[in-house]
DNA sequence: AAAGATTGAGTTATCAATCTTC
DNA sequence: GAAGATTGATAACTCAATCTTT
């Protein structure tokens, strides 16, 4: 879906429309919110680009990186749901996914009869490893924005992940 | 899927276990496309909860918007496909949604017969209005960032946009 | 009754292939 | 042949409903 640019910067024009309407307290915020969707999109085109060559997408490589991350390689499944934040219904649909790849197997959770636990496996430790070189080298080392930048971003969207209840 | 809060961030966390595994250099960088991500997922959630009363989702709000700006209300599909940045087949599927809302029409376009116009309804008006109105007061106005917070977001978010060649 | 997890239905987005018109 | 648009196949997410275990 490659585009030629456009002349002029689509979410600054929005922005003037809102004010021309009289809506100059929310035109901030919605050419940021604006932004972030945007930014997402890019983003996220650029990292399943990357991860396509490992059948992977970002969701899995997120539930892998996460379990790559936890003292056994093992986590219950509604403790995935909560961390990366996604409806149960999705951690199933992707633990199913990954224990057809070889990379997690599930397992009944010994401590509580109604839960699974989700393991990584030797071919998951590997895939994850490797993905994440790729990663950091084609898409977090070079986003072409400063060190200062990138803290500003962080830090920014930290607030607004707090007063969304995030943590 | 409401969710309790974390007791730490786990985004810093990430970081953290980045650093210990050597990877400093792109610890930054993966800080801020994970924040963008989760970012995008608690606006987008937002975003359509206030829309749904309105039985839009944020793809065929953005599209209405687009045509309520444009000087006819009229604009051919390519067009809008390039303006948002999506993919033609979305542009098809969501304008086949929003005739049959009444929300807009699809005309051919009298000067390229291979082309198509979408154009946008009285009653896509109303609603886009309505729909804006809501918006700017429960999400836009209320996203608890600072005038200052927000402008170094869109500037931030800005650079990135255009280093992705986005204008 | 409440919590963990799965299933099936409904929605949306993307891609490749196709059709029409330039 | 190239551009505009649609179609069908595929994949992923969410929700409500369901099942099992606590």
């Amino acid at each position: 879906m490659r585009q030629r640019p456009l002349a002029f910067d689509p979410i600054a024009e929005a922005e003037r429309h809102w004010r021309d309407h009289g809506w100059e307290e929310a035109a901030p915020g919605m050419a940021a919110v604006t932004s972030i969707m945007r930014a997402q999109q890019i983003l996220l085109g650029r990292v399943d680009d990357v991860l396509r060559a490992f059948d992977l997408t970002f969701a899995r490589y997120e539930l892998l990186r996460l379990l790559a991350f936890s003292r056994q390689g093992t986590l219950p499944l509604g403790k995935i749901s909560q961390r990366l934040q996604v409806h149960a219904a999705s951690v199933t649909n992707a633990v199913d996914r990954l224990v057809d790849q070889g990379l997690v197997t599930r397992t009944p959770n010994p401590s509580d009869g109604r839960g699974l636990l989700a393991t990584i496996t030797p071919a998951g430790q590997d895939v994850v490893d490797q993905a994440t070189e790729k990663l950091n080298s084609s898409v977090f080392s070079s986003l072409g924005l400063s060190e200062r930048d990138l803290q500003q971003l962080f830090r920014v969207l930290c607030k607004l992940r707090q007063s969304a209840g995030d943590f």
